[in-house]
DNA sequence: CTCGATCCATAACGACGTTTCAGAACCGCT
DNA sequence: AGCGGTTCTGAAACGTCGTTATGGATCGAG
């Protein structure tokens, strides 16, 4: 009949990995089709086949890089504590997003302009705040907030977080401002805020 | 000497106005070059020698649009109360990124891979900061809030309202999720994390 | 071995940012 | 007025981008 598939599923993963890698290490600019193809050793007709245009190869990148950011957030070991997990969490979502800016920035900034996340990619993005939610219904539960709806909560303490790591990649902290000094006891600032009494 | 010069000051406030406008209505795929001299009824090579580059033509977009922006928040009436005050700026700040989100990102995303801010385009982005930093020092002088350094609050609320207008204009808050249903309570929060006593 | 169907790399297309270049436009001078 | 030389200008060229068309290469079936 035909002969045998070159552009298959192995290659659709190297091509997926050879992109993150490229955006990781050399940041937007460098992801172009023709330098992917090149790279992993192929034609920029492949990755249409495969992925039929450059949105939908970022899509994927964007898919993945949410899906291991979230897996970071979940494997942040829990105390039991409401309050020491919120603020875990607050620093493990700080450290997950420095460890690749050009991942995060993919994730929640608009990099590549090929690539916008429809409505549907919305609950990709939730994988940041479900840990989040779950926590902030512990301390509802213990009585330790203003009882008010932990949805709210935890968009209001994810929004402060991705706030902060936001404005320091960008570049727009004053000078010499110190952000590593700081951050706890922002975090700590913002989870206090809904406290029912203060501590 | 020399012929007399047709691509002179005129033109170049002709052009910032008209690439703004372009940003604007039609996002920042819809700046280019060829398009913005078209629009303009010029030739790209005066864009070129008015400017030098994309990347100075949309950073004279980037400074003005904080320039506009700082004096949105400067616009502000001032009660006296300073917590009152700190509510009123960061209603503000979101009214300001919603009535023109295009440039909100140019702003503060790198929507425009030809344009990255500069470290001295820093101070620039600390105009929508510095009126939370007065009225920090003032609930601080008040005796109100934690004795902290007032940057530091002043980050903090500040980051606390650009999370929430980055994930909300990024389409990442959760289905239905209403925003502006919240946004006081959210940032009373914020503030009220930095309070010595709770109210 | 041939045929016909299928797949794939190369080359093409339009648009982009940027630069080159030939000529048009102007001034001072005779 | 006419000319020379300098400066400025728009059109065209270059390389790269995302994307698509095309013609040849490759295989199983008969």
């Amino acid at each position: 009949m035909a002969r045998p598939k070159l552009h298959d599923e192995a290659l659709r993963v190297r091509l997926l990995d050879e992109a993150g890698r490229l955006l990781s290490e050399e940041g937007p600019a460098a992801l172009s089709m023709r330098r992917l193809a090149k790279d992993v050793g192929t034609s920029t007709t492949a990755v249409y086949s495969l992925y039929g245009s450059k949105s939908a190869l970022v899509r994927a990148v964007f898919l993945e890089a949410f899906g291991r950011f979230g897996a970071r957030l979940d494997a942040v070991p829990r105390s039991g504590e409401p309050l020491t997990d919120l603020l875990r969490l607050g620093i493990a979502y700080r450290e997950s997003a420095l460890a690749d800016p050009h991942l995060y920035s993919v994730m929640f900034g608009q990099v590549i302009p090929e690539f916008e996340p429809e409505p549907e990619d919305t609950e990709a993005s939730l994988s940041t705040m479900n840990p989040l939610v779950d926590a902030v219904q512990s301390a509802l539960a213990g009585g330790l907030l203003i009882p008010a709806d932990a949805e709210t909560i935890a968009v209001a303490l994810w929004a402060q977080a991705h706030g902060l790591v936001s404005l320091e990649l960008g570049g727009h902290l004053p000078d010499g401002f110190d952000l590593a000094r700081h951050y706890q006891d922002m975090l700590v600032a913002a989870v206090r805020g809904w406290f029912r009494d203060l501590a």
